[in-house]
DNA sequence: TCTTTATATATAGAAATCCTTATATATAAC
DNA sequence: GTTATATATAAGGATTTCTATATATAAAGA
């Protein structure tokens, strides 16, 4: 199982994570599971100004994770490929299990050593 | 599907996929799927020198995703939760897709918004 | 006790990230 | 043509992260 993964996919994988790994983007592909949304509506459901909004959108877009169209001048994005689907809903599965007690996801802050 | 994930769920969730979101980290994670390591077999498995990798596993376990255990002078950092090895896995299903080409992962670098 | 091995910790400079503010552009409506 | 709407882009600073280097600690063995 060690070393199944090659240098390029992991460069990959670990970009997609990055990406992810910010609680506003996460909320945000979230939503995007849904279906494709304008930047108004993304905008609204985060409650973030504008500019971050477009920002994070053109962020995700930029490293292929998001596709978009354009009608007018509004702007769908769209979640553009299985991998993040894929992620997705096994993050979703783990919720499951974490709620039901099944699993438990301890996370801390602190960082001592002696334990 | 949408606002399935709690506040509180999704911070985790981000806290972990941002550790992952590192090609070192990641690589070093999916070395430590084997089973537990002391930090001198994933400094040399990793090819790193020694305080970085102590630096990262320890980032890791601050964070909840790494556990340790010691043996005289020898620290033996291990995974720390279910979630970790299910998203590790749920990757390994999608390396498999793409390999065989069921699924295509375009990740790029460029920018520019006219597509 | 001295030396080696295994590892942690502290720190500093560089780089990346994130949010804010301000401005630009393109389309639609009037 | 003027105004409104939807969105992108650019510049700035604050914060965080990364990497490298230097130092410390603890155990094991000679």
């Amino acid at each position: 199982m060690s070393d199944n993964l090659s240098i390029q996919f992991l460069k990959s994988v670990s970009t997609v994570l990055k990406v992810l790994g910010h609680p506003a983007r996460l909320k945000l592909i979230e939503f995007l599971q849904t279906g494709e949304k304008s930047v108004g509506e993304v905008q609204h459901h985060l409650d973030l100004s504008q500019p971050v909004t477009s920002q994070h959108l053109r962020h995700m877009y930029s490293r292929g994770i998001l596709k978009f169209r354009r009608d007018g001048t509004t702007y769908y994005y769209s979640i553009a490929n299985e991998f993040i689907h894929k992620i997705l809903n096994s993050i979703s599965e783990c919720q499951e299990k974490i709620e039901t007690g099944e699993w438990k996801l301890d996370l801390f802050d602190s960082a001592t050593m002696e334990g």
